[in-house]
DNA sequence: AGTTTATGTCTACGTTCGTAGACTTAGTGG
DNA sequence: CCACTAAGTCTACGAACGTAGACATAAACT
């Protein structure tokens, strides 16, 4: 029950055993802390929790990334880099995003999404400067590109705001009227609400 | 410079000097955690400051409220209880919940809602059970008792995400695109998404 | 092989947190 | 006037937090 002294019993959850390698290493604890922060998110997880499922210790965190907060700072903008693409066209646009996140806010599904990092990160103020940086940054400004008419980035951000109160309604709260919703029925209801808001004025369908 | 053994000098920031009752220092405290839940959150204020806003010291807000969650339990539902009267008729409800929205979370307004209780204490597993029952048993009813149709529960809640979103990038994170937008092109936009789930099908106007 | 350097760990510090138990003070009835 | 009880405070503990500095070890170069 001691305190093993060699890695080779299931301490971190990242991989068997890595060999020295600083890049690995960063990546490695990167990765646990954009997983993390989205969990439990920047005051409910500390630097012991995240590098152990790196497979490191807690000083290590520091070393590669100064402070916790510029480590949120990196895994904020890792998370929010986009990866995926969504079609152009502002019809197809409000249904394919209504669907996704649909699919994604799934209960059970275990998504982690920048968006659930960010509902559980944003009640601290300086995490909540770095999120809004990203934000703006990468989500606000891919979509608003897309988007056809004026106040571009304005509808974009009301778009993202409906997403992020279904994902905080659906996933991080778990309010029954949303979370055990008809996924059809409610993917036409978000569909139409962002259409609202997307599609310029003058051909509602 | 030493602890002053009487309470004249302005400690507490809610009123005098309470002579000794126990219904108004309880209310005291309770209103005290309710502004700070609603400003830092469950995780990001501590009882010593709860207790030294009201007036007194740590370990009376625990013999009142027996510890923290479960004054964060009662604060919840006293901040949800519903005290406005909202408009009965679908259109003049998105109206109104749009213009009350964009008044309310106007920069510098220093509100206390609510949903900056619920969004900005949602991260804590516990905290969120506490919100969505209050939630579900006061903000969500409230509106739903109003809508025709079926799945009103649904469309009630859809309305609610949206607002907690726009309530999360106006007010939490201070995004640009919408804390700095013009309040009435904002406030028609709202009104448009609302419109698309509050009113009934067949007669959008 | 031997030395150097990058890579990672150990111990420990100062705070802050929620809260438990004993103590003190003010108001009230005899 | 005195005792009793409700109202409030003081001290303290054990745990968790971020992080700083000294130390250990594995890889690489000559």
């Amino acid at each position: 029950m001691a305190n093993e002294h060699s890695g080779t019993s299931g301490e971190q959850r990242e991989s068997k055993a890595r060999r020295r390698d600083a890049a690995a290493t960063r990546a490695a604890i990167l990765a646990s802390a954009i997983a993390a922060f989205a969990r439990h998110g920047y005051d409910g997880i500390g630097v012991r929790e995240i590098a152990q499922d790196a497979g490191v210790t807690a000083m290590l965190v520091n070393r590669y990334f100064g402070s916790k907060e510029q480590l949120f700072a990196e895994a904020v903008d890792t998370s929010f880099a986009p990866r995926t693409v969504i079609p152009e066209d502002p019809p197809a646009l409000a249904r394919e995003l209504a669907r996704r996140l649909v699919a994604r806010t799934a209960p059970g599904a275990e998504t982690l999404d920048p968006f659930l990092l960010m509902l559980r990160s944003a009640a601290n103020p300086r995490a909540a400067e770095i999120i809004t940086q990203g934000i703006e940054r990468h989500a606000g400004r891919a979509l608003a590109n897309l988007l056809d008419g004026d106040a571009a980035a304005q509808r974009a951000m009301l778009a993202n705001a409906l997403i992020a109160g279904v994902w905080l309604f659906r996933t991080v709260l778990g309010v029954d009227a949303l979370a055990r919703a008809d996924p059809a029925e409610l993917t036409v209801r978000i569909e139409r609400m962002l259409a609202a808001v997307l599609n310029v004025p003058g051909e509602e369908a």
